[in-house]
DNA sequence: TCTGGGGTCCTAGGACCC
DNA sequence: TCTGGGGTCCTAGGACCC
């Protein structure tokens, strides 16, 4: 029969391929440094805020896990050994991943630096089923990266995903257990998981829809099965509902979707001890501002959203966003929206994360067109350019102007106030701590 | 022990237009 | 004069992914 263990898929039967590195970042320190081997590593902050990044299977039989404070992981492993980051050694090794994923099929979607679907529907005429192509790319991966990978095989890219899982070495207080590297998930393979998974293990539930789920006493995958999505869009919302519906069935509408082009580029830092003062934020804001200009000139693209977000001691967040009707992609153009932002956010508690965010991107090229159109006739000659050039940039500072305007009309006198004061840039007279710095408007009004 | 930094997507309410 | 419904954009917040 059809089912019979021997027999390996079509590309038909399972074009979809989520190959995932092993313990990535993890791997890469070792790569780099022999010594480490053996060792329990991890990668992550080092400080009291830190958390793990990746964490090698020596230091998982320890209980370590990726996302896990670095100070409890200590305490679970007391001879860890913490790395911190280098993330330009990922971006290469993530680069030449793909590159070995895309040699496979161009229907490549990358997921963070160390995972990527492929649809490899285009490889059916070219003989060798999905599994073969599987093994192939994870010993390419092998050999030419020295990297360890899991592949799952499957119909859909939620099947493909929990099969990378599945394939992946197994890690217990005894010991480490290889995984098959390739797993396909078969039509049998699928109906047994979609019996006996929790519900958190589909994509997109996490810990709080887990909860609102259990409240109604859905636990499991199957008890998803034949809900009413009407009733079940009351408590998560019409998209999760159908969502959850269609995995309960085991279908699985996403495609694989090549060049996928960023939304939105940001930085945020979570201080080692918070910040009190409006003051040092505001200082902190030009960091940001380089860091994101840098990559928004990288890629030639310019935002017209800018969003600050504060996150405060206890862990609630407050955000203030802005829409222009011109692109930024200078950090000092985007400190000075991101100020008077930051003026209108209450400084009620200490602060232990700022992020700078910039969205609604355009290519750059693209803008500037519609800017020179709006100035003159398409320049067609060097000195119309520069000239068309030049009033651009007035227009630019014309348009910031009035953004900040707009933000202290919005958010009332406090930005006002103290935006006048950023053209000291930075050099804000001393602030006395403690309640003074914190006072609900307090502080602004009185410069 | 006490939770990073890079992102995506969804929701809800209000403004505004037709 | 009052009322409405749909569509779209913007803003704020939250959940989730790696």
């Amino acid at each position: 029969m059809s089912s019979s263990p021997g027999r390996e898929p079509r590309v038909d039967d399972a074009p979809v391929l989520h190959v995932d590195l092993d313990a990535f970042f993890a791997s890469v320190e070792l790569l780099d440094d022999p010594t480490l081997r053996g060792r329990p590593v991890v990668v992550g902050g080092a400080g009291t805020r830190g958390v793990v990044a990746s964490a090698t299977y020596e230091a998982r039989r320890f209980g370590v896990r990726s996302g896990m404070a670095t100070a409890l992981a200590r305490r679970a492993c007391p001879d860890l050994v913490v790395v911190p980051g280098h993330f330009d050694r990922y971006e290469e090794y993530s680069r030449r991943f793909r590159a070995l994923v895309v040699d496979l099929t161009p229907v490549v979607e990358p997921l963070g630096l160390d995972e990527a679907f492929a649809d490899v529907r285009g490889r059916r005429r070219l003989a060798p089923g999905p599994l073969e192509l599987a093994r192939g790319l994870r010993q390419r991966i092998r050999d030419e990266l020295r990297l360890e990978s899991a592949v799952g095989v499957a119909r859909t890219k939620l099947f493909a995903k929990l099969g990378s899982k599945r394939a992946k070495p197994r890690v217990g207080p005894h010991g480490i257990t290889p995984g098959p590297g390739v797993l396909w998930v078969s039509p049998q393979l699928e109906a047994e998981w979609l019996e006996t998974l929790p519900v958190d293990a589909l994509w997109g539930v996490g810990p709080s829809t887990a909860a609102k789920l259990a409240r109604l006493g859905l636990r499991h995958v199957r008890d998803l099965r034949g809900l009413d999505p009407h009733a079940l869009a009351t408590k998560v919302g019409p998209a999760m509902a159908g969502q959850l519906a269609a995995y309960a069935r085991g279908e699985d509408p996403r495609e694989v979707v090549a060049d996928r082009v960023a939304k939105s580029v940001g930085h945020d830092e979570t201080f080692a001890v918070s910040r009190q003062s409006r003051a040092e934020l505001h200082g902190d804001l030009r960091g940001h501002a380089e860091v994101v200009a840098g990559v928004l000139r990288e890629r030639g693209v310019v935002a017209h959203t800018v969003t600050v977000v504060v996150r405060y001691d206890d862990r609630t967040s407050v955000s203030r966003s802005q829409t222009l009707d011109f692109g930024i992609d200078d950090a000092g153009g985007l400190r000075q929206v991101a100020r008077a932002l930051l003026e209108s956010v209450p400084l009620t508690q200490a602060v232990r994360l700022l992020g700078l965010y910039a969205g609604s991107l355009r290519p750059r090229a693209g803008s500037q067109v519609q800017l020179s159109l709006d100035v003159d006739a398409a320049p067609d000659d060097v000195l119309s350019a520069a000239a068309a050039s030049s009033r651009q940039h007035q227009s630019d500072r014309a348009g910031l102007r009035d953004a900040i305007d707009e933000i202290r009309r919005r958010f009332g006198r406090t930005a006002l106030g103290t935006a006048a004061d950023l053209r000291t840039s930075g050099v804000e007279p001393p602030r006395q701590r403690g309640r003074t710095a914190f006072g609900p408007d307090q502080e602004s009004s009185g410069d």
